[in-house]
DNA sequence: TGAAAATAATATTTATACTTACTAATTTAA
DNA sequence: TTAAATTAGTAAGTATAAATATTATTTTCA
């Protein structure tokens, strides 16, 4: 039995794949996300003012790939962060107007990619 | 409907689970390989002297992040490359005594995870 | 044959992804 | 109540993963 018929690469093939698909039909519409990113965005927008470690346990990453991902996002204009007021190790993390607007825009483009991931 | 109920995310667990489970099996019995380390290992002990794009084809990945796979193959002893002969642009890529050792102990645990990745 | 196209590898840049270590702040418990 | 444990975020290091550009070489074709 070779590797490429084993589960974990037929696991990382999909993942590789799914990945593509999002990426390339965000480009061609102009949209400049990537899934992780979508992913944040969408539990920051449900759970406004959640900090950082809350995002990562909501979507399944470690604190310090979210720090990251939240960071592009702060770059891009989508989100802000602001240091807890009860609790001042925790930033609070919420969307701005454009944050919420390109979220709104690109959510039933997503929608639609989910026929496309699972045909590939 | 939220990320977390997406293909794409539910994709993306399963390969953070997939990896992860593999990192931790392997950890524990003292390998220091990765998943993507095992595959390419896997491609060039079945064509000994294949050159890195034939590795990336088979198992779907860009030269780039091949070069990158193979370079830790070869620092660690596992595999070494050679400038070949027919096309001194390619570089002909073969197993080591240590790295035909390394894969033939690790192939029956990695048989035996395919088991624990899809319990996951 | 000789210029143009194609190919193999590398380098650079961007984005995940995780581990360990660190700092700052908060909670817990003796 | 204060020392110990925990928690939030960041930093550094390692490993993917892909896009783009560059260099060296080879192939093709006019």
């Amino acid at each position: 039995m070779h590797a490429k018929s084993m589960a974990g690469h037929v696991i990382r093939r999909l993942h590789q794949i799914s990945t593509h698909v999002f990426a390339k039909h965000m480009g061609e519409r102009g949209y400049d996300i990537t899934p992780v990113q979508f992913a944040a965005l969408d539990a920051i927008i449900a759970y406004p003012g959640i900090d950082q470690a809350g995002v990562a346990a909501r979507i399944a990453y470690d604190r310090a790939t979210i720090g990251g991902v939240i960071d592009r996002l702060e770059q891009k204009g989508l989100v802000q962060r602001v240091v807890a007021k009860h609790d001042r190790r925790a930033r609070e993390v919420r969307a701005t107007k454009d944050g919420e607007k390109l979220f709104a825009d690109i959510l039933p483009h997503v929608r639609a990619l989910q026929e496309d991931v699972l045909q590939g």
